[in-house]
DNA sequence: CTTGTGTTTAGTTATATGCGCATATATGGA
DNA sequence: TCCATATATGCGCATATAACTAAACACAAG
């Protein structure tokens, strides 16, 4: 497969995705909604943030379409919308695991 | 596969994994090794920042285990040291591709 | 209209980090 | 040793952004 070099606009695009996902606050969420879509203050419970910061990242993330807003009544549900998520945190805890596993080997022989 | 949430020091190692990656001008480095190692000088030729700055970014990718380092005589070759950088960067920009298209769409139809 | 609940926004502060400049280190050659 | 080349680093500035507080907004009930 040939991959050809992506203009200075798609990198900036690229990188600014790999931003959203560059805060252990927004990971938290992601994580919290990996088995369905959940309101505003259940969210704040499971992450232990505040609401108002809460609010701000599921904002951050809604912007970044990796997230749905779905509203019904008083309450704002919240759901994951790309499920591109989970392969990406599949791929990225992957490599971590064998970064972390090759250190260790380091120290147990070396 | 169950999803069982990680701690909060994973979830800080994986953020900073993709921290690591939200930076355009490092995208671009690791996009101009994707067709093997080079060295320093030519990487700055390559991609049009100045020798502090790419041996800088150069320095933070390694340090992330995305690249490794290879020094010879007077020259320091880096290369991608971890593989999943490829199926990473297919899978976000799948996915904006798919956002864009959407978005697109809205304002042929809508 | 007033009150209460759930959510968002504004303003501020603290921290992180990209970049440019100058300089330092490392290696090879005369 | 002295110089040239390739790479790395220390420092300061500018900017981005996360978190906190307080206030505003949206909506339902009475």
């Amino acid at each position: 497969m040939k991959v050809r070099p992506l203009s200075d606009e798609a990198l900036e695009l690229v990188s600014r995705r790999f931003a959203v996902l560059a805060e252990p606050m927004r990971l938290r969420l992601l994580q919290a909604l990996f088995d369905g879509e959940k309101n505003v203050n259940t969210l704040v419970g499971l992450t232990g943030g505040t609401q108002a910061n809460i609010s701000r990242h599921l904002q951050t993330l809604t912007e970044a379409h990796l997230l749905k807003r779905r509203k019904e009544g008083l309450q704002v549900f919240y759901a994951i919308a790309d499920p591109t998520i989970f392969r990406l945190c599949e791929l990225v805890c992957g490599s971590l695991e064998k970064v972390h596993a090759a250190r260790a080997e380091v120290f147990r022989s070396g």
